[in-house]
DNA sequence: GAGTATTTGTTGACGCGTCATACATCATGA
DNA sequence: TCATGATGTATGACGCGTCAACAAATACTC
């Protein structure tokens, strides 16, 4: 006989599940709508945009999204035909290459990220008191923290940083 | 200016990201390499199990699951050819069709639940306590309450329920 | 009953992510 | 220096989900 739930773990269970699919497909629908981004090209775009210089190699900005090289080879790819991001050769190691943030991705992030944030805003933060915000961040945390790691994550709102140089 | 998020928000909203990333694909790749079915496998054939004689109009199936009617289409395909589902002709309405859950279908998802339940547990319910269960699910429904929804969805262990009538 | 609108379901194209594979380049050590 | 292995990246196939377009049947309306 199985250890199956009880009926208030699957109320979490359920409430846990429809939450975070509502919660990212919303905010990643309205993220589309309003900057013809999808939530990937985001965190590409926002990432690079804290880099100095604008650009970051493969490998460094994969394991910075915590993304397989497959994964960030193939997007780039995609995105790089829209214009918002190119390749460029590393001279330092010829296996390597940059990803840089093109003028058209700069303007896309800087265009994008208020929109974003009010959509977070609105369908997730705001609708919690100060109380569930904080359960939620000791959830989360904790539950991240099992699986053996900090919590460290693509900048939400990283076109609101200081300008950046871009050489 | 834009209303940003301030560090606590930033970090509630890193951390609620990180774990639903690190739960779903862990939880997903465990049902994989467990059973050989995916989520979506899983959610359709859990909910077909509880139907009388473990068939479902598509669009009733679709709209219990909440998913788009051409979603559902497109992995009934798929299922179908992996012989975990049939279609079947609708006599009353012409245009209709029925999904059934074949034997192999039946035998997958009986087999499939305990360890995905563990699994549940493993990577998410067990982590937390009874108060961090209480306001994950407090949460998640209000959450689920701003989309206008209430909080149906498919069941985790349908397989545990009493022996259906198979006709 | 004819014409129109709605419902039911399918299909094709495309973006996305995973896995397995391939291949060039670098680093190591005999 | 010359194999050997590790590293950095690209690619193809495939499952998955969305959107838009479509076909067929049923339901409404005059």
């Amino acid at each position: 006989m199985a250890n199956w739930l009880t009926d208030d773990e699957q109320r979490a269970w359920r409430a846990y599940r429809r939450m975070t699919l509502l919660v990212d497909a919303t905010v990643a629908r309205e993220l589309n709508r309003d900057a013809g981004l999808s939530m990937p090209d985001y965190q590409v775009l926002s990432t690079l945009s804290e880099a100095v210089d604008h650009r970051r190699r493969l490998t460094e900005l994969a394991l910075r999204m915590q993304w397989s090289a497959s994964r960030l080879s193939h997007h780039v790819t995609r995105m790089e035909q829209r214009g918002l991001v190119s390749r460029a050769d590393c001279s330092e190691d010829l296996r390597a290459a940059y990803v840089v943030l093109t003028d058209v991705g700069w303007d896309a992030i800087k265009a994008a990220a208020p929109d974003h944030v009010e959509s977070v805003r609105v369908h997730l933060i705001d609708l919690l008191s100060a109380e569930e915000l904080a359960a939620l961040t000791a959830i989360g945390e904790k539950v991240v923290a099992h699986f053996g790691e900090e919590c460290l994550d693509y900048p939400v709102q990283s076109a609101n940083r200081k300008p950046v140089s871009r050489s």
